[in-house]
DNA sequence: TAACCAAGTGGGAAAAAGTGGGAAACAAGT
DNA sequence: ACTTGTTTCCCACTTTTTCCCACTTGGTTA
């Protein structure tokens, strides 16, 4: 399971470090996409395999429109890399999901149980600190429509 | 059952001993977390695949698409860390979790039934007097209405 | 009371992880 | 073919983490 929170640095090359507890789950190659909330999405191969089918899956009830559907698709698939990890575990952030979340030389990087997001930094801190004063409502509310 | 209280040194390189007596309960490898009201958790490896399980099932593969549950994931995940105890039982805090409950030198370790709490320990001395209190003030109550 | 043991604390040295940068390989344009 | 610029690969430095050993303290036992 992918968890935890690491800050490392963006190099001039736009190579970061993975977290090496992450590297053994994740294997050598993995796909970067924009993800939600301003941050990128980082999936191992077979767990891309998993979304994209269930995303791409016309008969899936995503509860929002075809039209939403598709051009949501676009989003995520048009704008996916497929990137390899180097000899010591540096992967290369292509500089257009660079620029769409704000990157800059330093970023948060995080586990989230089945994928990796990389954060701004500074996005990624005043985030949680919102987050953790909420975080007592948000297990009641999911809680109760966990039911 | 993990029950009492210990008070012990966290020293420069982030590192505590577990008490002994919660050792052979709690395992070789923990996970250690945020919790609620300023303190850590440290749950079992098997406690901790149950509580992850039950808050964040949902449509496994697609619980990024909710965002509540996006929040919710990576507060618990992305601040949870998979710790081992060294070969005399201690364990290293994450920096990052440090500094969300103000751990700073000392620190209350507690045993709570299924799981450890760590706690800065002057705010758990706090508490706990504030509890006893009310506990008296309970218990007086409790003994006049028995009448 | 001395010797002993278990538990907690501290610190040095080796190993691993993260960072930076140069040179080879490759591509594109002139 | 040559220059220019980008990408990839590799090496080296620095910092952090891990592993191991040793000291201290308090309680127990001979």
């Amino acid at each position: 399971m992918l968890i935890g929170e690491y800050i490392h640095t963006i190099d001039e090359k736009n190579r970061v470090s993975m977290p090496a507890k992450f590297r053994t789950e994740l294997g050598k190659k993995i796909i970067i996409t924009p993800g939600l909330d301003s941050c990128l999405f980082i999936f191992t191969i077979k767990e891309w395999e998993k979304v994209s089918a269930r995303l791409s899956d016309q008969d899936a009830d995503l509860s929002f429109l075809k039209a939403d559907q598709r051009s949501f698709n676009r989003y995520m698939f048009g704008r996916a890399a497929e990137v390899e990890l180097d000899s010591i575990g540096r992967i290369l952030i292509p500089e257009f999901l660079k620029n769409t979340i704000g990157l800059k030389n330093s970023a948060a990087i995080v586990g989230v149980k089945d994928r990796v997001e990389i954060w701004n930094d500074k996005v990624w801190s005043q985030n949680q600190e919102v987050v953790s004063k909420k975080a007592a409502t948000l297990a009641e509310n999911l809680g109760s429509e966990n039911k």
